[in-house]
DNA sequence: AATGAATGAGCGTTCATTCAT
DNA sequence: CATGAATGAACGCTCATTCAT
């Protein structure tokens, strides 16, 4: 069920998602996502048949665009050694994570309101999962790692943690140095890479030279 | 504002928690909770005040006993090793995770809706922050940790992973061997647990021997 | 259908006369009245049977009251000439309307909720008609008064500028000397009496002598 | 704040005044009006955005018109002799009171839910009171009028007493001849008039040849 | 292709009243 | 005799959606 969007459709959208991802989807009315992107309230039933089938336009719309900049990402690092190709998976995830926080946002937090949708997310997680099974199989054969974690448990790491983060800003900021409003995201999301770069690199017994 | 209930307001407690994690606040409905208590549409607010203050309630009653429980444990494994302290930390929190997913689960979700109460959890999570230093300190000052991560990070990466997993259920049930209903929910429990376990203790350079 | 009331019940009636001359009947809940009158919720369902049954033993009780008082005074002007009679009358008139005004304001408010006792109202106004007749007529036998207004119309001139008076407290205040809060209900009794009694015995054709 | 309505609005406003006169504001649900002009019951929120600011519009737009009709009303009358002018002053008032008695009738009852609306209805009264000082004035200076009373007492009576006619329709029309249903206003109004005709005139002092 | 008016269902809450004690 | 817990109906209002244009 691919569908092309139109400009119009592509901003109500991202103000969709935004508002969604701040407010859930039961607390942000039709009537605020089509305020906001001013047009007539009667539009969203119009161009996505409901506000519950325009869920599930918005999020094949991201995922489409996810997998598609995933794979981008996945033929810059082909080359690389395994433990260069770790280390940007995980800056990736983060920045990903981080960048488009709106969508992951509501992603676990409203994708009961699209059940049968779940799969599409679950084939995505399965493309990392793949990808970083690949890398440490790799780097175990040409022993700059150790030991062999489960790729799902690494990838659990690092997106549960990211996620955390960004849910829990209050709670991190504490620990952040620059608390100003501005710099405060970059920080935190240099933090958490820091942190998980340390974390994974420590279950893989890499051996840096 | 501390208060005492009957039983039957935690009974309503109960099942009111349990349907907001699972549909959010704005999406349960005073009467879907009612319907499932078998009791009057008029009693939420005849016993909270409001279907906003029942929220607060609910809040400051998880918040409170899941302080208090967090006082028993602590004393449990006061006189411990670091090493098992730092073990039966990680034990405790996925348990407890797990446990009462469904407070969790709506506490991140939902609690925009009981802004003024948020301190209160950043206070419990303080209280993790500072006893993981404590056992991180302890354990490096005996030499059975190497390296000094940051507690907040190791709190990070505990939660964080194990709310991925209670979140992401159909994604990681792929990779837990017995998928029957009973057991998986063990069984990811576990897997998670073993996979934190691994990752915290090659942070801290722990070296078994 | 008389009853006789405890104390408690007067009590009762007394806070839920004033609350609903202020407030209007469906504008008063039974929980305002027992709230302010100290007592259970249940109690007015229980010693009226209904809410609006207490409204009917409100009227009942007042009516009655009024009654006897008006008997009462009906015997302390038997004696006099017909235009002491009369101004005593007028001045009697007003005063009990102000000073029950809670009762005259919720009579004519509220009185559609308790169709059938109008009629007691009813045999009441009539009572004054009739002295009001006597009166009139006396007096024009005695040369006193030179015309024969009907009665009812006098009566209507009375009571109608009284209540307008009390009813309309911002509109008349504007012309009372003193608007002294407490002085100025007293202010307003004497201005619209004055004004009543001149009224009423211009178109009586008193010559005064 | 002035409002132009359509003509489904004011459908709306008729329909909710005549409930509102007869049950009050409280004892009229929103269900009922809405109900009466046979439309859905959203859309007294939808058009007026409250109940309340409904009674806000009501009152607006009643107030706008009579002051637009007493402006014309009182252009008629500009070149008369004084008696005829208050003659006629009295005969509007009388007949606007009884053909807008739903207006008056609920101005006077549920005034309290637009408390600051009250002042443009004293200013209306002011208006009249403005205009019979001018009368009573210009009568006196041309010898028609023996006495000056004051012009709010005038007012006072006329108004006070219409408003009891109106309201006590069951005790007035024990004095009206005919008691035919079609025919008991027309009469009423009448006999009314005719007292406060008597009334005032005999207050000035008017000597008729 | 797009709108604004209008709808019916459902919302959280309050109501007068009843019930068990 | 009196209470406080509990009820079902109704409240004003907002919702996502549809309809007529």
């Amino acid at each position: 069920m691919r569908k092309k969007f139109t400009e119009k459709q592509i901003h109500i959208l991202d103000i969709a998602e935004e508002l969604i991802a701040k407010k859930g989807y039961e607390g942000t009315s039709v009537r605020d996502i089509c305020s906001k992107a001013n047009i007539n309230v009667a539009m969203i039933s119009y161009y996505f048949g409901s506000k519950e089938k325009m869920m599930s336009y918005l999020y094949q719309y991201r995922v489409l665009k996810t997998r598609e900049n995933f794979s981008e990402f996945a033929d810059t690092i082909k080359e690389g050694k395994p433990e260069m190709q770790m280390k940007e998976i995980i800056k990736y995830i983060v920045s990903q994570l981080f960048k488009y926080n709106y969508f992951h946002g509501f992603v676990t937090q409203e994708l009961r309101h699209t059940e049968n949708l779940k799969d599409e997310l679950l084939d995505f997680y399965q493309l990392f999962v793949k990808k970083l099974d690949e890398v440490i199989k790799k780097g175990v054969a040409s022993g700059v790692f150790t030991f062999t974690p489960k790729p799902e448990d690494i990838l659990t790491t690092i997106i549960g943690s990211t996620l955390f983060v960004i849910r829990n800003k209050n709670f991190y900021e504490l620990y952040v140095p620059n608390k100003n409003e501005e710099t405060y995201v970059k920080e935190a999301e240099k933090k958490v890479r820091m942190n998980l770069l340390l974390s994974v690199f420590a279950i893989l017994g890499y051996a840096a030279d």
